[in-house]
DNA sequence: ACTTTCATTGACAACGCTGTCAGCTTGCTG
DNA sequence: CAGCAAGCTGACAGCGTTGTCAATGAAAGT
């Protein structure tokens, strides 16, 4: 079935270059040892037969599969998740390893034999962890006890000597909510994340803070739980303009919810943000095309899900020098959801 | 670097079972000529030993590599990605298949090489190949060229002998134009989808044939060329609203173009739908958060991935037997963005 | 009973690479 | 100039399957 392939092997390499397969092997394999002029003799023979080696011949050979597995919960953002994907991809496919997609559906009692059996199915060689699936204990959990090496992506709690990718986001939160108290704003609802994302922590954090730096009272009813879909964002902004002293502006912990707060506040005739600011987080897709576009926070997912696959791939290609990365700045981005308090 | 695997091997199973490796090979991989008997000897050992090919080897010694690759454009909505990658992978996961993604960026005059050297390099058995990349001659030309087997997605001209995943847009399009219609509208303006989309033309045929059906004039004036992303709605939108004679409804080829265009009659302070109907396709995750909700119409992605896989395997896996599959149906999603002309 | 036929089974050689280890060169050192 | 370490290279044995083909067993025909 498998249709006619590259049917150079190292042995033509080898006898085209006069060598030995074990030298091509050093070679292509940028192994030390092999003098300069020997070296250049193989590559231009691998160029010229346009050599490529046999995948499945170099792990059983090998023991590597040079593969790199992403987990990841299907319900999150799909802009997030093809940013992660997308980034992950310019990484991998260029250091030669394969990169494997594999969604898991929370909860999920069963999540734990799930990825065990994703890991040995496809003998994955290392993760990349990103939220919220680094912030289930059990899953990190699993990983360490299966040796298997992995990059986690804003974690809760990032494990000293693992690889961490990490986002300010508790200063975007606090910037964010500034900005609102700059604008007048006075009474700020805040609805808060699933909490089982380790970003919801965080994200309410910065709104504590900025009310605390700028001498603003802290009212727990101004603040709401919410899961970070739509339908929860819009409950929690029903409760909040339901209060007898309604906010003037809503923070929401995403902009899933900030949109569903928008849904809200039309369907009562609210002119956004005449009568109500609205902001967000995350600069989904259809943040800024949304009426009015959001005000919003922009996570460099991009970037952060490259420096993850990055260092993942490092340490599998032996590596040892754990750097601690510095965390990725987010972005405040203003757009019309917010006003000045007339 | 590879954890600890899964040690069981086929010989391991066959000592167990008292037979030969190619015994158990045969039972394994489901082939003919093993006495009952013996294969549940050998089946109840693989139980027992949790044993599981490894898939290296397998290819290695068989030249199978079970990989299904599904090549997309990145710049596609991200729902109908995931719709996609969902539905193929709960085919494919369970085959035992590994499905590779591999997003390409249009247009791109390279394409044809990125894409003859994922094939080559992942091994991929067969692609599926999900619109518009099978609607460019020359993507199908290569896979036919290199004798990969592939099954397309709504391809603009279906080949014989070969596996199609058909809808009926042309239809969905004639009965949403009609809903309009019958809420009273008259000019009815329609924007184009990206030409290079097989899809495109469909709809606007459909939108024709409503017209004609109902003897309404066709007026060229009235329909714009849009690319189906939002900006290109919201641009068409506007040189519609400018007429003369603006139209009172508006159908857009896709749902990211319809909220272009709610985003510009927002703009204009015009009320949907009070003043503006305003419908499109696809039903992404938004079309129902947007406000007003808009009226759409959903395909049954998901359903078509799985199949458009399932027949891809069953031909890599030997099976003959074309059946060609009846056209799926897709359905009309009335909300909130569309009503009767006062 | 004696072929003949076909279903069933097993022995063994690939498949294309990497790991191990021994052997051959160099270049120094004393 | 012998002696030795370090650099370089190659021979060869796996790795865990599947493909090929020969051997065996059972059923059927004469």
């Amino acid at each position: 079935m498998t249709p006619e392939r590259n049917k150079a092997t190292i042995f033509d390499v080898a006898r085209r270059a006069g060598v030995s397969i074990k030298t091509v092997s050093r070679v292509v394999n940028n192994e030390p040892n092999v003098r300069q002029r020997t070296r250049d003799k193989v590559l231009r023979s691998v160029r010229e037969l346009r050599y490529l080696p046999n995948a499945a011949a170099r792990e059983l050979g090998g023991k590597r599969s040079r593969v790199v597995g992403l987990i990841y919960e299907n319900a999150q953002e799909f802009s997030y998740l093809n940013d992660l994907f997308n980034g992950a991809l310019r990484i991998c496919e260029p250091a030669g390893y394969t990169l494997l997609l594999r969604p898991l559906t929370l909860p999920d009692p069963e999540i734990i034999e799930h990825i065990r059996q994703f890991a040995l199915n496809a003998r994955v060689e290392g993760f990349v962890l990103p939220a919220p699936l680094g912030d289930l204990p059990e899953v990190p959990a699993l990983l360490r006890e299966m040796k298997i090496p992995f990059a986690a992506i804003t974690p809760r709690e990032p494990a000293p000597d693992e690889i961490n990718i990490l986002c300010n986001d508790e200063a975007a939160s606090f910037l964010l909510t500034e900005l609102l108290i700059d604008q007048g704003h006075r009474a700020i609802g805040f609805i808060k994340g699933h909490p089982d994302h380790g970003a919801s922590a965080k994200r309410f954090a910065g709104y504590r803070q900025a009310l605390k730096k700028n001498s603003l009272p802290y009212s727990a009813r101004l603040v709401r739980q919410g899961y970070f879909d739509f339908d929860s964002g819009q409950a929690a902004a029903a409760r909040l303009l339901d209060l007898p002293q309604a906010p003037s502006a809503i923070l929401a912990s995403n902009d899933d919810m900030a949109a569903g707060v928008i849904f809200e506040a039309r369907g009562r005739g609210l002119n956004v943000p005449g009568d109500l600011s609205i902001a967000g987080f995350d600069d989904t897709r259809f943040s800024s095309r949304i009426w009015p576009p959001l005000t919003t926070v922009r996570q460099p997912i991009i970037r952060m899900a490259e420096t993850a696959a990055g260092l993942l791939i490092d340490k599998l290609d032996g590596s040892d020098t754990v750097k601690p990365e510095a965390p990725f700045e987010c972005e405040v981005v203003i757009r019309e959801s917010t006003a000045s308090l007339a």
